[in-house]
RNA sequence: GGGAGAUUAGCUCAGCUGGGAGAGCAUCUGCCUUACAAGCAGGGGGUCACAGGUUCGAGCCCUGUAUCUCCCACCA
C-alpha cells in the first residue's frame, strides 16, 4: 500500500496538488522521438483577453481526452498551447481603460501606445492559460506560443512578402466592410447580420429631358448625396424612352446621368435604382461597369464630409498619384459633421419638404453590424490590402476533397465547400496598432510601393531615403491562419516542424470554420504544400439550461471556474464529453454535472472498498493464475469495454466511450462484481486471494481506461495502490487482449445474474424485505451453472439455500421463469393465488407475443432466405426459449389450480 | 432564395456499418444489505414528428410534408 485514500471524494483536496504533480514531473512534454509515432494538436489559441468560458471548457475537455489516450497509447503527444493578441478586441480593451484616463491613442502615439499594449498583454496575457491549468489540461506548456512573438511574426512577414511577391496580395481601393466605432475595416467573415425593423422611403428623382418623376426605393436615405447615377434595367419597357437621359439629384440639384445595367431588376420595386457607388457593394460594381464616379459622403469615422474633408482630398490631389477608384469627397454642406442618423432624419425631412418623399414602408432586413462591436457596418470604398482568394482557395478544396483533411462530423465537408467557392478576396488590412504592422513602404519621392521582410534603407526604384511605413496592421486571423506551422518553428527547418506537421487533429466549434479552420487549410497548402491537420473534430456550442447561447450581454453565461470548485474538474470534463454527439450542440445543466460528481464520488468508494480488502495483505496487479466464472466474466466484460472505448475513440465518438465506461464501473464493477465477489472476501485462502487480485488487476485497468476523461481522480486513486509507475498519465492504455475473452464463463455468469434478477423482481413486487430470507428451487437443464452460482443467489436475492434439480414438484410457492430455469419460492404465506394466477398469465400473453414475432419471422421465407445465416439462428434460439418459458409458466399455472 | 441540423420516456439527450428501443434527472415502491443514502433493489412511463417508398426486416436508408434551430446569400 503507498498511501491511505481520504474518507470521502473531495476533489479540492487533490487537483492542484496533483497538476503541480505532473507539472514538476514534466509530464505534458513531447519530443520529437523517431521510436514512437506523432500525435498532434495545436490548441485554438484563446485570445489575450479572454476569460475562460464553457465554450474553451468544452474545446479543452475534448481535446485533452484525444491527447492523454494518445499519450497512453505510446504515441509522441504533443499538445501545443497559445494565445492570441486579438488586434481589435485587445485594442478596444486599452482605448477604453485609456478614455477612462481622458487619453486617446492619438494623445499617446503609436509607440507608446504599443508599450502600454504589451504591458497590458504581460499583466493580463496569462491569465486565461492559467485557467485552462484548472481543467486540467495536459498542454506542453514548454512549447506555448503567442502569436505576436518573434516567431510568429517571423512567420507573418515571410507569408506576407511571399504572396506579395506571387500577386496573391494586392492593395486598392475596393469595397470593404467599415465598422465607424472601431474605425477599422473588417473581413467579410467579421460581418454579423442581424435583424432590424426599418424603412423602405420611396423618393422621387425628376428626369430632366422629360420632366416626369422616377420613383426608387431605399433603406438608406442619408446615402443620396453619394448618388452618381440612377439605374434601370435596359430591357425594361417601362423606360426605354429614357436611354441616355438624366435626373436630377433632390437636395443637391446636381445632374446624374440615368444607365442601363443588369443590376437593376425589373421585378423588384419600380426597376430603378439609385447608384451610390461609394457606399454600396453592389453599386460600387455598377460604378465599375459603367464608368460611374465615386462619391465618397460619409467620413471614416460615421459622419458626414465636409469642407475639412475635401481639402484633404484635394491635397491629394495636388499632389497627382491619385490611386484607381480614389473616392472624390463630397462637402455635404448642412448636413457636413452630423453623424449619419442625425443626417438621415434631416434629409428625410428636407426630401419631404420638397416633394421628393412619396412614402415610407415599414420592413425588417438584416443590418450588417461589426462582431465585436455590434455597430452598424457602413460599406465604404477605401484602400486596403487584399489576399486574392481564388488561386489559393481552389487547392484548398482539393484538399478536403482528396481527403486529406477530414471534418467530423462529415456534413461540415459542405459548408467548407459552399463558403470556399464563393469566397471573395479578403481584406487584410487594419486600421490598428495592436497587431502585425503590415510590412509595406512608400518611398515619398517616387510613390514606389516596397515590400520586405526587412526595414529598407532606399528605394529599390530612385534610391530616395524618405520611406515612409504602411500604418495599418494586419486581420488578427492572417496570424492564426499559419498557427499550425508557425507555432512549429516555421519558416525555419526544425525538427519539430519536420515531426509533428502536419497535425493530427484540430479541435473547434463549428462558429470557427470561416474565420480560422478555412483561413488555415489554405494557408498551408498554399505555404507548406500540405494539409495543416488530418482531422477537423467539430463540437457545437454550450448553451444554457434554456437552450439559449450563452453570451456577456444576456449575462447567462455559466462560469466553468465555478462549477469546478463546486463539483470538481473531472465532473466538469465528464459532463461535457458525455452525451453530445459530434457538431451538435449541448445545453449546460447543474444537475447532469451534479450526476457526474455522484460518478466520480462512486468510483471513489469502490476504491475504497477495494483498498479495505488488499490493505492487509500483499497483493499482486496481475490476474491470478485460476479464475472463477464471475472473475472471466468482469474480465472479458472489461476487455471487450476496451475494446469498444478505443474503437470509438478512433471514430471521435467520445460520448459513447464515456457512456460505455460509465455503464462497466458502475454497472458491472460496482453493482455486480463487487457484490459477488464480497463472500469470497470473508473466506480465507486461495479463493479470497484471488478475489483480491481480480479486484486489483480490474481497479488498475479502470482507472486508466478512464484517466483520459477523468484525470484528476484517476491519479489520485491510483497513486494510493500498489501498483507500479510514477504517474498514471504515462501507463499504457488497456486495449484488447484474445486471451482474456472468456465467453462460456460470460453466457453461464448471465443465466445466474438473470435469476438473481428475477427473484429480486418477484420478492419486490410482492413487498418481502431482505431480511426475511426463503429457500429457493431452481429447475433447470444448467444445473451445474446454478449449483456454481447458489452462494451469489444466496447474497443477492436473499435466499436462504438454493437448491437445483431437472424439475420439482411444489406447491403453493411463488415461482418464477426465466429464460433457462423455473424458480420456485417457497412463502405460502405470501401467496395470493388470484393475483399470482393474473401475473402468471399477464407473464404468459407477453411471453407468447414475442413466440408469435420469433415464429412470424420464421415463418416467413424471405427471412430465412435472406437474412444472415447467424441472425436466423439467433431468432430460432429465441422461439425455442420462449416455447420452453410459455411450458414453465403453464405448469405453474396449473399447479396453482 | 440556397444549405445544414433537430423532432426518440414527464424533462435533457445518447443510439456505431439497418437484425427485438437506452441513459441521467424526475416519478412510484421497498431497503441504513459494514465502499458509497452523493447509495442499493425494483416498478411505471415511448405508434422513435407525419405520410409514402426500398427491404425478409427501418429510430437508422430514399422521397415528400410539418414544426423548430442555425448557417450562407439577397434585400435598390
Amino acid at each position: 500500500m503507498k498511501k491511505e485514500m481520504a474518507k470521502s471524494y473531495n476533489p479540492k483536496e487533490f487537483e492542484d496538488r496533483i497538476y503541480d504533480f505532473w507539472m514538476k514531473g514534466n509530464y505534458f512534454h513531447a519530443e520529437v522521438d523517431k521510436d514512437k509515432k506523432p500525435y498532434t494538436i495545436v490548441m485554438p489559441p484563446p485570445n489575450i483577453t479572454g476569460q475562460l468560458h464553457m465554450g474553451h471548457a468544452l474545446d479543452e475537455t475534448l481535446q485533452d481526452i484525444l491527447i492523454r489516450w494518445r499519450r497512453m497509447q505510446g504515441y509522441s503527444a504533443l499538445w501545443l498551447p497559445g494565445t492570441d493578441h486579438a488586434s481589435i478586441a485587445t485594442e478596444a480593451k486599452i482605448v477604453e481603460a485609456m478614455r477612462k484616463e481622458g487619453v486617446t491613442k492619438e494623445d499617446l502615439g503609436r509607440e507608446k501606445f504599443l508599450e502600454r499594449a504589451w504591458e497590458w498583454k504581460k499583466e493580463y496575457g496569462g491569465r486565461i492559460t492559467e485557467q485552462l491549468k484548472k481543467l486540467g489540461s495536459s498542454c506542453d506548456w514548454d512549447r506555448e506560443r503567442f502569436t505576436m512573438d518573434e516567431g510568429c511574426s517571423k512567420a507573418v512577414n515571410e507569408v506576407f512578402v511571399r504572396l506579395y511577391n506571387d500577386g496573391k496580395i494586392y492593395r486598392g481601393n475596393r469595397m470593404v466592410n467599415w465598422c465607424p466605432h472601431c474605425c477599422t475595416s473588417i473581413s467579410d467573415a467579421e460581418v454579423d447580420y442581424e435583424e432590424q425593423n426599418g424603412h423602405f422611403w420611396h423618393l422621387l428623382y425628376q428626369v430632366k429631358e422629360t420632366g416626369e418623376y422616377l420613383e426608387l426605393a431605399t433603406t438608406r436615405p442619408e446615402t443620396m448625396l453619394g448618388d452618381t447615377a440612377v439605374a434601370i434595367n435596359a430591357e425594361d419597357e417601362r423606360y426605354k424612352h429614357l436611354h441616355g437621359c438624366h435626373v436630377i439629384l433632390p437636395l443637391l440639384n446636381k445632374e446624374i446621368p440615368i444607365v442601363c445595367d443588369d443590376h437593376a431588376d425589373m421585378e423588384k420595386g419600380t426597376g430603378v435604382v439609385k447608384i451610390t457607388p461609394a457606399h454600396d457593394p453592389n453599386d460600387f460594381e455598377v460604378g465599375q461597369r459603367n464608368n460611374l464616379p465615386i462619391v465618397r459622403c460619409f467620413t471614416y469615422d460615421g459622419h458626414m464630409t465636409g469642407k475639412e474633408d475635401v481639402e484633404k482630398y484635394n491635397e491629394l490631389l495636388k499632389k497627382g498619384n491619385l490611386a484607381e477608384n480614389e473616392p472624390e469627397v463630397l462637402d455635404c454642406g448642412k448636413y457636413a459633421g452630423m453623424t449619419t442618423d442625425e443626417a438621415r432624419k434631416a434629409i428625410l425631412e428636407d426630401l419631404k419638404a420638397c416633394g421628393a418623399l412619396k412614402e415610407v414602408e415599414d420592413l425588417t432586413h438584416d443590418v450588417g453590424t461589426c462582431y465585436r462591436c455590434h455597430t452598424t457596418i457602413e460599406p465604404m470604398v477605401s484602400k486596403q490590402w487584399f489576399v486574392k482568394m481564388e488561386p489559393l482557395a481552389k487547392p484548398a478544396i482539393k484538399c478536403v476533397r482528396d481527403g486529406k483533411t477530414k471534418f467530423i462530423p462529415s456534413r461540415f465537408d459542405k459548408i467548407y465547400y459552399h463558403w470556399m467557392e464563393n469566397i471573395k478576396d479578403w481584406c487584410i488590412s487594419r486600421q490598428l496598432w495592436w497587431g502585425h504592422r503590415i510590412p509595406a513602404w512608400y518611398c515619398d519621392d517616387c510613390g514606389e510601393v516596397i515590400v520586405s521582410k526587412h526595414d529598407p534603407d532606399k528605394c529599390p526604384k530612385c534610391n530616395g531615403v524618405n520611406l515612409s511605413r504602411d500604418e495599418d496592421t494586419l486581420d488578427t486571423w492572417f496570424s492564426s491562419a499559419l498557427w499550425p506551422f508557425s507555432t512549429l518553428g516555421w519558416p525555419d527547418k526544425t525538427p519539430e516542424l519536420d515531426y509533428f506537421f502536419p497535425t493530427s487533429t484540430l479541435v473547434t466549434g463549428y462558429d470557427i470554420i470561416f474565420f480560422w479552420v478555412a483561413r488555415m487549410i489554405f494557408s498551408s497548402v498554399e505555404q507548406m504544400d500540405a494539409q495543416p491537420f488530418d482531422t477537423v473534430f467539430i463540437h457545437g456550442i454550450v448553451r444554457d439550461e434554456n437552450g439559449v447561447k450563452m453570451s456577456k450581454s444576456l449575462g447567462n453565461g455559466i462560469d466553468p471556474l465555478e462549477v469546478i470548485d463546486k463539483n470538481g474538474a473531472d465532473a466538469l470534463r465528464f459532463f461535457l464529453a458525455t452525451g453530445n454527439a459530434p457538431g451538435n450542440d449541448m445545453r449546460y445543466s447543474d444537475k447532469k454535472v451534479e450526476a457526474c460528481a455522484n460518478f466520480a464520488n462512486k468510483l471513489w468508494n469502490a476504491s475504497r472498498f477495494v483498498h479495505m480488502n488488499i490493505d492487509d495483505y500483499e497483493v499482486k496487479n496481475e490476474l491470478p493464475d485460476t479464475l472463477t466464472t464471475e472473475d472471466k466474466w468482469i474480465v472479458s466484460s472489461l476487455n471487450n469495454v476496451a475494446k469498444e472505448v478505443n474503437a470509438n475513440l478512433e471514430k471521435f465518438e467520445l460520448g459513447v466511450a464515456v457512456q460505455k465506461l460509465y455503464d462497466f464501473i458502475w454497472d458491472y464493477f460496482c453493482d455486480w462484481y463487487i457484490e459477488l465477489a464480497k463472500s469470497r472476501l470473508q473466506s480465507e485462502g486461495e479463493t479470497a486471494a484471488n478475489a483480491r487480485q481480480v479486484l486489483l488487476w480490474t481497479l488498475d485497468k479502470i482507472l486508466k481506461l478512464l484517466h483520459p476523461f477523468m484525470p484528476y481522480i484517476t491519479e489520485e486513486i491510483w497513486q494510493t495502490l500498489p501498483v507500479e509507475g510514477e504517474t498514471i498519465m504515462l501507463e499504457e492504455y488497456p486495449k484488447y487482449d484474445e486471451s482474456l475473452d472468456f465467453p462460456e464463463a460470460v453466457s453461464m455468469m448471465e443465466k445466474i445474474m438473470e435469476a438473481i434478477r428475477a427473484i429480486r423482481n418477484r420478492r419486490n413486487e410482492m413487498n418481502v424485505p431482505p431480511s426475511k430470507k426463503a429457500k429457493v428451487y431452481i429447475a433447470t437443464k444448467f444445473e451445474d451453472v446454478f449449483k456454481s452460482g447458489a452462494q451469489f443467489i444466496c447474497r443477492l436475492a436473499s435466499a436462504s439455500e438454493v437448491e437445483t434439480g431437472e424439475s420439482f414438484d411444489i406447491e403453493g410457492a411463488v415461482n418464477v421463469v426465466t429464460a433457462d430455469a423455473k424458480i420456485y419460492i417457497p412463502m405460502d404465506e405470501l401467496v395470493d393465488k388470484k393475483a399470482e394466477l393474473e401475473r402468471l398469465n399477464k407473464e404468459l400473453k407477453s411471453v407468447e407475443k414475442r413466440l408469435a414475432q420469433s415464429e412470424g419471422k420464421l415463418n416467413n421465407q424471405g427471412f430465412v432466405a435472406k437474412a444472415p445465416a447467424a441472425v436466423v439462428e439467433k431468432v430460432k434460439g429465441q422461439a425455442a426459449k420462449e416455447r420452453e418459458q410459455i411450458a414453465m409458466i403453464k405448469a405453474a399455472m396449473e399447479a396453482l389450480n
